[in-house]
DNA sequence: GGTCGATATGATAATGGTTACATATCGACT
DNA sequence: AGTCGATATGTAACCATTATCATATCGACC
């Protein structure tokens, strides 16, 4: 999914993979999936969505839109204590991570072939 | 959390494919892919906005932009006559689109494979 | 040469998603 | 019991994409 390094009107494959409700309403995709990733090393929702960039108020709409639609919780939350609060991973969070993971390597290979397909044939 | 509305059961997998310029911004993507195939199709970007519910304007415009950025024409246009003018595909437009849906095959085929595997690890 | 209908394109309005702001709540720790 | 910082959530502001409106141009055909 990098650019390969091309001349000015050159083209690359891109592509975007989420899990969609039958609503047709996204449930998870690469951006929840980050920001999942950055709960489970950092520990709290506050520092995943701070270190991705993007504000709190979306990170927490993203995750609870995301269990609501699942129809189960993604992570722990805490308030209070040390530090004010936490947020990790449930393990049901973390399967579906490791399996997200494995089918974004899946569909990478698959269109590294694609691609070179594609550009024979385009050339 | 609010009382879960769907099983886990009721997920499915979705992608977009598009090709994309080196500065990110998106060449040809699936409206761009239909829009061109009803162009074929009917003689006129008029006719083909029309069918498939989307304004000339837009149409007009994505057509535009797909081919200053490929660099070269997807269409021929003509203004005049009977009819009061026709599109037609350029020969590199018809590559493009035929190479396009081979991609979308390829893809279509590896999702499927990976998505059982997800469904498994996530069961 | 006038007509007709599609191409061509600017300008403005509507829309949807994100961010920004503001404020309340919780609870382990001191 | 009071403090502190993260979770929780509503609302308003912002921005980018899309749709709507409006208008000009071209040129084969009669």
């Amino acid at each position: 999914m990098k650019p390969p390094k091309s001349s000015k009107n050159d083209v690359f494959l891109r592509y975007k993979l989420w899990l969609s409700a039958v609503s047709g309403e996204g449930i998870i995709g690469e951006g929840t999936h980050l920001l999942l990733r950055e709960i489970e090393e950092r520990g709290s929702l506050k520092a995943a969505a701070e270190f991705l960039g993007i504000s709190y108020r979306k990170a927490w709409g993203d995750i609870k839109k995301s269990e609501e639609l699942l129809g189960y919780d993604l992570t722990v939350k805490r308030r209070g204590g040390i530090g004010g609060g936490q947020s990790d991973l449930t393990t049901k969070a973390k399967n579906l991570l490791e399996a997200y993971d494995a089918l974004h390597k899946k569909m990478d290979t698959a269109i590294e072939d694609a691609y070179a397909e594609f550009k024979e044939k385009t050339k």
